[in-house]
DNA sequence: TACTGCTACTAAAACGCTTTTGTAGAGTTT
DNA sequence: AAACTCTACAAAAGCGTTTTAGTAGCAGTA
């Protein structure tokens, strides 16, 4: 490893990596054998015996040349990679990057490390991409809002996932108390007229989610307009699914006071559309998202919205699923964990105007 | 393989990945050697001489049983692993998302995976995490928004690296271009007074971007006055630093007509900080962000900011890494792959009022 | 008849580690 | 002195491939 200064006297360059020093040879230069050196190195209670003045000589030389096990050798004998798969719908979407972020904070802590692979919706993605994980090893795997039929060889955790499954550990949000809080919050004020947008076909939690809304809306004595109800469609990231299903709310000339739209991004495109209709927000409508992300809070006007603990939600199922890959064989132990959402109340909701316009 | 109709009907369970079988019991099943299973399942000119005949009943069983190739056995034979390591900021922050995005694309498709990691502007992680990628055996790696000093004993290519070091190629936007065409915009609306958001210190891009801003200025003849220059402070990935950047910038009380900001993220914060101080945008002040963030144009007002086509930059530094990684030898090519920005001109834009008004 | 050349394979080493089993020698016990 | 018990290691198998260097058998050639 050689150190020079560049020229900028910044750029600090290292050269590493070269040809790693392998246990063998280690032996060869220490005189021992590469058996002692791996009982050693690895702390296996066998090495007890070993007098420390020679445990030192070989920690010494390892921290000398730099010794790293190979990881290929060392996942071949031990069947283990401390790797695990992570399959979201799409990395460059905020939902699954907060996931991610939680599940990524936990793994490398514990000296994990995990493959992405964004299915993108597509079917036969959600069908491969699993396979080509167990061809790779990984230790388990976690899907995040991706529908889930599969009882693998490996422990399984998903984020978002609503199917009972062998095998499988269900990370959900507490979907009847989000209902309730985002559906009461917008009842207090005094709205009777709520409008919807459903989230996709595929999305993992719509189909809960909806039926969480009807039993809250049952609850408070609200009544669902069947005209009031939209749906998103198409599988882009962008708000421009929200903003579609918007004006064909507004097209339905069905009066309403309030939205409350699938998740923050379709809420920004149901602002905008809005917005273009001449609604004014929160005055004229009142808007309410689902997830918070993070450009929830810095929205114009400020978004309310139903938080939903993502990155918390990611290091759950990262801690889940070490754990069960750690007492492996007591697996087939699926069921669900939930955690709470809690409303942000911010600022597109307000009570309603006296006076209902209906466009 | 099992598969069952569930009590719902929706979902298809499907059992996988139980033992798979290896080179070895196959050629028994077969009455073979399993190297000659290898060369043929490899379709190694070597098996040239063997029989149609017994390809087939090979190829054959090899799909019967499921065949599938211990990949740490044929990695530790091959010394490639067909990973790559991809090093970002943070995960969830949206310009690592959308790059990992692009590399995504083209990585997948060629068969490889990768591990990603986020060092969070931490220099101990910075320097730590590639070397865990090396113990890893990744066939190479990508660094996006990074510093980079190292040069490693494989390829390496980084996402707005501006560093030269040996053995790296770096996929840069044009920054002259850039900055040129930002101002340029604001100059010919009629802005004269702009005031600007630097990025942080530990940002790759912050010292070129700032360089040519100042260059695009002195040929525009537009001075730059010093009160008008803030910082972002601090590596939270929300708006919040570009919002107390700009309030700095408003306490000086020194009079500007358009804003600058280092990204879209901070050009939000910004948008809120003014609109606090009873500014309203674009009609006060003119704000141009950077980046062009999936919900850029759905910000309330739609922002004006210079794209970097991010998702592409990534899928060019995957094909750049694949295609060094396959001449592997050739390497020491370090250099810079140049990508054009647009200027992505939307509503927080217009000409300056008539009369400047300091706050 | 002996040699050459081909066909259709196989044997065996190697990749770098882990882990079980073994063992030489020293010391202790009976 | 024989038997036993430790101590301090080492040998070797095995993980599942790939790849090089054969080789047995046969046909054709000189």
């Amino acid at each position: 490893m050689t150190i020079k200064k560049s020229a900028k006297g910044a750029a600090r360059i290292v050269r590493m990596g070269s040809k790693p020093v392998s246990l063998k040879e280690l032996a060869e230069r220490l005189g021992l054998s590469p058996a002692t050196l791996s009982l050693v190195i690895n702390r296996s209670p066998v090495a007890d015996s070993i007098p420390q003045e020679t445990k030192d000589r070989i920690l010494a030389a390892a921290r000398k040349y730099k010794y790293r096990p190979n990881f290929f050798a060392r996942s071949l004998r031990a069947q283990r990679s401390f790797t695990i798969g992570v399959i979201v719908p799409e990395v460059s979407d905020g939902y699954s990057a907060s996931v991610m972020s939680g599940v990524e904070d936990h793994l490398l802590q514990e000296g994990y490390f995990y493959f992405v692979v964004s299915h993108r919706h597509r079917a036969d993605l959600i069908d491969e991409y699993p396979r080509l994980f167990l061809e790779r090893s990984v230790d388990g795997l976690i899907a995040v809002d991706t529908p889930w039929t599969l009882s693998l060889s490996v422990p399984v955790v998903t984020v978002s996932g609503h199917n009972q499954v062998k095998g499988v550990t269900n990370i959900v949000l507490d979907h009847v108390r989000a209902a309730e809080v985002a559906l009461k919050h917008l009842f207090q004020l005094g709205h009777r007229k709520i409008a919807f947008i459903k989230g996709q076909e595929f999305s993992s939690d719509t189909e809960v989610r909806w039926a969480n809304i009807e039993k809250a809306a049952r609850d408070l004595g609200l009544p669902i307009s069947p005209e009031l109800i939209s749906q998103l469609k198409g599988d882009s990231p962008s708000p421009e699914l929200g903003y579609e299903a918007t004006r064909k709310l507004l097209a339905s000339r069905k009066p309403f006071t309030a939205l409350f739209a699938f998740n923050d991004i379709s809420a920004i495109g149901a602002i905008r559309a809005l917005r273009e209709a001449k609604l004014r927000v929160p005055d004229d409508i009142s808007v309410v998202g689902f997830d918070d992300i993070q450009s929830a809070a810095y929205q114009n006007p400020a978004l309310t919205t139903v938080r939903q603990p993502l990155r918390e939600m990611g290091r759950i199922a990262a801690e889940t699923l070490l754990g069960r890959i750690r007492r492996s064989g007591s697996g087939s132990h699926g069921g669900e964990i939930v955690v709470e959402p809690k409303l942000m109340i911010r600022e597109t909701t307000c009570r309603p105007a006296r006076r209902i316009r209906s466009k």
